[in-house]
RNA sequence: CGGGGUGUGGCUCAGCUUGGCUAGAGCGCCUGGUUUGGGACCAGGAGGUCGCAGGUUCAAAUCCUGUCACCCCGACCA
């Protein structure tokens, strides 16, 4: 691969130390920044307004599927927290608690919600009687803490934004469905509007949520090779209904259990976004998402008739639906062009005296630096058109990208070569031991299963780790 | 929780080993001027409780003790 010339010396080059480079252009894109406590961002413009994106896309896929919002409170009491034991094991190292009112103790701590379930079980413990009150499709978006030790920006951090969905149904297949269907909008959103290509399938026991009978998950592959987990939707059966005493009585008068699900998608995918399509040049940002669509840039703007022609031409493409801005400040050219990259704004329009005088622009894409020249009579359509093209290009780079990194391994020494020279996911065959699932994590320095998915393949009969008779194949990767 | 690192104008850091005069630089910021198709240049200017608390000393950014915070790498998790 030709190396690619640098421009922007505050970045990082990727390649060379792709955990500063992340670092980097969360900076000088100005997504967010450290606050005073750990684990805690200030997200800023930039990042706020990717995530409002995010939010209303989501939010009309969810609505389309029949989704009410509601919103429930910050604050769990432990006793309420504590109903379901493997909720409450898998959590409890990680909440944090409310102990004092003012400067009263209080008579039972609160936790500070790390998730919902408890909180919706108890709702529903007391309101849902009949299956008339069936089902219930809720969603909340918030804001949940989780005591992280180690934090990274959007990736982990102690407090972040999300949608939890949760969901209670009649009978077990209607709840299943819904799993997978809210597993199926998340793939449909993070593939068609954020362009990012994905594996799906379910996790296994070791890996799936504190509680839930089933999680299904929809993973990544960051440019590093690493995968991340990036959204997860969750079946419950009747587990959490039977703790929190959630009943409903049927057409014949019989008492059943509710079956349950949720399902959750964070702005940890503002990071995936990021270590997917950004590149030495800073952050890109797929059009449908991105809050500004394009910038325009005056070029030699001191001109006569040069910013007139250029807040014509914003005007004209506002007009046209745009999200667009211009950048009309004192800087260079090449600062501007250097900025609108570092934003991952996905285009840039140029427009400068010698345009002006051939009634056309400078359309120029940020994935490929491609110049595109365009008479001003036209630009409304040949922009649409480049913004889907950018769009597409976006999600087939990635989507070779992820096919170039996903092999095969039936040995323990393959598996092991591979990890080591090719990174991304391994498919291999598994016996469903978890037992095998620590062994392969310890030799081969941290890979997990990732998920096993819905179209199998038959790529032995044993097991890669133990020899035993394979029950799966699995996708193996080493995650964030 | 282990290992490493860092706290000094808005940012990145130098100074600390070997205590000493008015605490420096680059970038950014403000003013004026010249520039303008890939991070322009000149001149002038503003801006600092050296993370915090003790201690040693005639004297502390510098030495000692404590403490807090953040970053990176691991183990655990969206």
């Amino acid at each position: 691969m030709a190396k690619e010339k640098k421009l922007v010396e505050s970045i990082t080059s990727r390649d060379e130390d792709f955990a500063q480079w992340y670092t980097d252009v969360v900076r000088e894109a100005e997504l967010c920044d450290y606050s005073g406590v750990k684990g805690c961002l200030n997200y800023l413009p930039n990042g706020y307004a990717l995530w409002e994106n995010i939010q209303a896309d989501l939010d009309r896929r969810f609505k389309e599927t029949g989704v009410q919002n509601v919103y429930l409170p910050v604050l769990i009491p432990e006793t309420l927290l504590q109903k379901e034991k493997d909720h409450i094991d898998g959590f409890a190292p990680e909440v944090a608690w409310v102990t004092k009112g003012g400067e009263e103790n209080l008579t039972e701590r609160f936790c500070i919600r790390p998730t919902s379930e408890t909180l919706f079980c108890d709702v529903w413990s007391k309101t849902v009687q009949s299956h008339r009150d069936l089902p219930k499709v809720w969603n909340q978006w918030c804001s949940v803490l989780r005591w992280e030790k180690t934090t990274r920006p959007f990736l982990r951090s102690r407090e972040f934004l999300w949608q939890e969905g949760h969901t209670i149904h009649a009978t077990y297949e209607e709840a299943e469905q819904r799993t997978i269907q809210m597993l199926n909008v998340y793939k449909d959103f993070v593939e068609q509007d954020l362009a990012i290509p994905l594996v799906t399938g379910r996790k296994t026991e070791s890996e799936k949520f504190a509680g839930a009978q089933d999680t299904y998950t929809i993973e990544a592959l960051m440019h590093d090779g690493k995968a991340l987990q990036s959204g997860t939707s969750h079946f419950f059966g009747n587990g959490f209904a039977d703790a929190y005493g959630i009943q409903y009585l049927d057409k014949n008068n019989e008492l059943h259990s509710v079956y349950e699900t949720s399902w959750g998608l964070s702005t940890r995918i503002i990071g995936a976004i990021i270590m997917v399509h950004g590149d030495d040049s800073g952050l890109v940002l797929p059009p449908r998402i991105a809050p500004i669509q394009t910038r325009i840039i005056p070029v030699a703007q001191h001109k006569e008739g040069v910013l007139e022609a250029a807040n014509e031409l914003m005007n004209q493409l506002k007009a046209a639906g745009y999200r667009v801005a211009i950048d009309d400040s004192e800087k260079s050219p090449g600062w501007k062009f250097s900025e609108q990259e570092m934003l991952g704004i996905p285009t840039r329009v140029e427009i400068g005296p010698k345009d002006i005088e051939k009634n056309q622009a400078v359309i120029v894409r940020r994935d490929t630096r491609e110049k595109i020249f365009v008479s001003l009579d036209e630009i409304d359509a040949k922009l649409q058109e480049v913004l889907e093209d950018v769009q597409k290009s976006l999600y087939e780079k990635a989507k070779t990208f992820l096919d170039d990194h996903i092999s095969e391994a039936v040995t323990m020494d393959e598996m092991n070569e591979k990890f080591n020279t090719k990174k991304g996911f391994i498919k291999a065959m598994w016996c469903g031991e978890e037992s095998c699932e620590e062994e392969i994590k310890a030799q081969t320095g941290g890979a997990t299963s990732r998920c096993i998915p819905e179209k199998q393949e038959q790529l032995a009969d044993t097991c890669i780790c133990c020899g035993k008779p394979a029950k799966h194949m699995v996708y193996w990767g080493k995650a964030y």
